[in-house]
DNA sequence: TGTACATCAGTGAACGCGCGTTCACTGATGTAC
DNA sequence: TGTACATCAGTGAACGCGCGTTCACTGATGTAC
């Protein structure tokens, strides 16, 4: 049956936001088409409604998720300064929700065998280079040298969550993650 | 038909580095059973004659990895030095050649999602740990410094070589590689 | 304003496919006598 | 030393399953007259 454009709209936005968390929490190929609809509460077939393609969905759905991000990233910088970003984003709550997290840890290994979606995740990067040069405390003078630090800051971040997930050790996790908090913070 | 010992032995051991290249390019998921015993020569039949379950190879080829690659390590910084380790490391060829590389960057997200293999990516978290304290060039006195720099080090060499595989601009991957490397060299 | 019809997001069965795993069977090698 | 038999890694067809995608159909909403 037909339904008003605002509910399509909204039905569309809704699926974004479920894609966005589930393939977060377990990746583009651990989560099934019928799965996301599912959490939308409608059936699967309408997908192709929506979107060409699974493919396009991951691509739509790094994009919406980066715009997000970054939209988070501007105000809690604005509100609380870098230090209290950088304690959440290198904190235990981080890691323990992927599905609510950073993009970059959760699919990294995903995009680069995904080619639809590293245009989406390049430029996320891109992003979080330039925001992370403009708010980190700058230790040499030179613009090249403030970018090579974000660069460093960026890797260590998304490496230290990186690992901090995948280790069953906790303390481990707990112990990485104040090696990074520590490394950045002076 | 029957087959001498050393023969079984040596086509194990084959499974085990089929395994654990296609692993490293493809992720756990994204390489069957069937695809692994084709690359040794075999039907995909006897798989079940050498590992109880896909899930037990994957936990035997990560531990079967995280041994040669530790061994390649000491290896390398013995004869050539961490510095020049680092490099290889951190270079567009690593970034390129997952297959042969790193498992920490190759397998770090699906191992958070297979519980079998954490244990084998959470000792060899830590053997690299070991490692790369023990031959870090060191900038504090206290061993605990020298831990967290050990970790601050490494999840920047995996953030680096993980961001450089993901994103679709090599001019980008190598400039992060580059800000990890002189980061690290200072 | 009331009626007839086009629109299109929904339903849910069906498709072809590749997956992990099982299993009846084969036949060269190793062992017992 | 020669023969009979047990062993077991191999073969390849088959299994049930979930996947991405397609499609004939439904029916409330929007539009034309």
């Amino acid at each position: 049956m037909r339904y008003p454009p605002e509910e399509t709209a909204a039905k569309h936005r809704r699926i974004l936001e479920e894609a966005g968390r589930l393939f977060r929490e377990r990746g583009f190929a651990g989560v099934s088409v019928g799965e996301i609809m599912k959490a939308t509460g409608l059936t699967h077939g309408p997908f192709y409604n929506h979107f060409a393609s699974k493919e396009a969905l991951m691509a739509e759905a790094l994009a919406d998720l980066s715009t997000r991000t970054h939209a988070d990233f501007d105000r809690i910088v604005a509100e609380q300064g870098i230090a209290a970003y950088l304690d959440l984003y290198l904190s235990r709550r981080h890691v323990d929700s992927a599905g609510a997290g950073c993009l970059m840890t959760a699919l990294a290994a995903d995009t680069a065998k995904e080619p639809a979606t590293r245009g989406a995740f390049t430029a996320h990067v891109k992003g979080a280079i330039d925001r992370l040069m403009r708010v980190l405390p700058r230790r040499r003078r030179a613009e090249a040298d403030a970018r090579a630090e974000a660069m460093l800051a960026l890797a260590a971040m998304v490496g230290a969550v990186t690992l901090a997930r995948a280790v069953d050790d906790p303390a481990l996790g707990d112990e990485i993650l104040a090696a990074a908090r520590h490394g950045l913070a002076d």
